[in-house]
DNA sequence: GAATTTTTTCAGAAATGCCTGAAGGGAAAC
DNA sequence: GTTTCCCTTCAGGCATTTCTGAAAAAATTC
């Protein structure tokens, strides 16, 4: 099964990291958030598949994340956790757009079940919905589409291979050996410049228009993906 | 929007008939089952966009129903209802299939926000109904029949597997792998073209006396079908 | 600052992918 | 047995993508 990301957005650190603890043994990958704001930075970030999200938290409350939230992932599970239960308490929940509402404390059985149930509806098949993200870049890995600052941009089928290789080893050296690896699945041959042509293509339609460069070369050893220097 | 079908099995009169009042004022059509055996035959008549089921029911109790359900359609979303509410209960429900579980009293105005989150979700092409729709293309599949703007089309047996795919899963990309695993069922074989031959096939019946083109090709990647760019 | 190495760019050739019409073969209908 | 319809393959032509090789530019070394 393809990798599956929770964020759990909850400020008491002890609950944080027993639910980050428990969901990892249920095979999931967790994140944790301790505020409203890291949270929203770590969503702008990093593509999840579910997010748990308290609603009584520093800096922006559940509520209004969960609506901004909203206003550009209109899919994401979102399951709210809180001590508040009373009816007026979840029914506002729901109308900020979360899909549960979970009244702590709880069984984490339960959260587990709840869990499942969205995930199980969010892509029958694969779950290969993700996203990657750097800084104002996306790519929708399902529908190969890639924009960048709002604007939609056009890639070739080697291209998008390539940029998927950057944005998935993004913030790391890659080596050419690796990327011809990569994206031509065959071993290096140092008599061809592929990489550089294709590093060059991907750079005018990626980078080109913005002055903040997201593809840099390291003279001697190869290229990296990033927002800043490494 | 369409009408949205929604079924009450509940053996408690009373109850029963307050929850039909009260969805139906809220805009659904629902009916009522008083027992287990009824809601059963009732779900095997009709179909229906989600399932009120309580547990404790006669002839069929509710966990089993829900098992049965699950075993013939995975979509419909099922909230259980019932007066137990002990952790073990709920996670036997969800174990069932069911997708909520929500615990006797409650407040009608969370049921009704718990029925819309799942209502949300249940994507276009894929609700218990049996049509599909895009634009103004609909294709009946019990009848096979598809209609583009008020006139009928033919298609063969193939075609209409196709474009019943290209529905399916609209406003995705989908790989020549994966349509030619759906419609004829086997591995790719990349020395046939068949997929290109059924494509043009059906954008001669469906898109060719239409400026509104539905059938689109990404270079490299596939096809995908939707009334806009992806 | 000259020499060397590495990277970037470009034009055009080669390869691949896509579309279309035509035609063969097989199953079902008549 | 014949006809009709459907499914599939094939071949061509066209469009786009991919790759090559060489030259220009940039960075590094001496």
């Amino acid at each position: 099964m393809a990798d599956i990301r929770i964020l759990i957005v909850e400020d008491e650190l002890r609950l944080a990291e027993i639910l980050k603890k428990q969901l990892e043994e249920s095979g999931f990958s967790a994140d944790t958030a301790n505020d409203g704001y890291i949270g929203k930075q770590m969503i702008g970030k990093n593509s999840y598949n579910l997010i748990i999200l308290d609603i009584n938290l520093p800096l922006i409350n559940g509520y209004d994340l969960c609506r901004e939230i909203r206003t550009t992932n209109k899919e994401v599970p979102i399951i709210m956790l809180t001590a508040f239960g009373t009816p007026e308490n979840k029914i506002s929940g729901f109308e900020y757009g979360a899909d549960d509402y979970v009244v702590k404390p709880f069984d984490f059985r339960e959260l587990l079940a709840r869990i499942n149930v969205f995930l199980r509806r969010a892509e029958p098949g694969k779950s290969d919905s993700d996203k990657l993200k750097l800084a104002d870049l996306e790519m929708d890995l399902k529908t190969k589409t890639v924009i960048r600052a709002g604007k939609k941009i056009d890639l070739t089928a080697k291209e998008s291979l390539l940029l998927e290789t950057f944005l998935k080893n993004q913030h790391k050296l890659l080596t050419r050996e690796f990327i011809i690896e990569k994206v031509w699945g065959i071993d290096f041959d140092p008599s061809t410049n592929i990489i550089d042509v294709y590093v060059n293509y991907l750079r005018k339609k990626i980078d080109r228009d913005h002055d903040a460069k997201l593809i840099h070369t390291k003279f001697g050893f190869g290229f990296y993906c990033s927002d800043k220097e490494i």
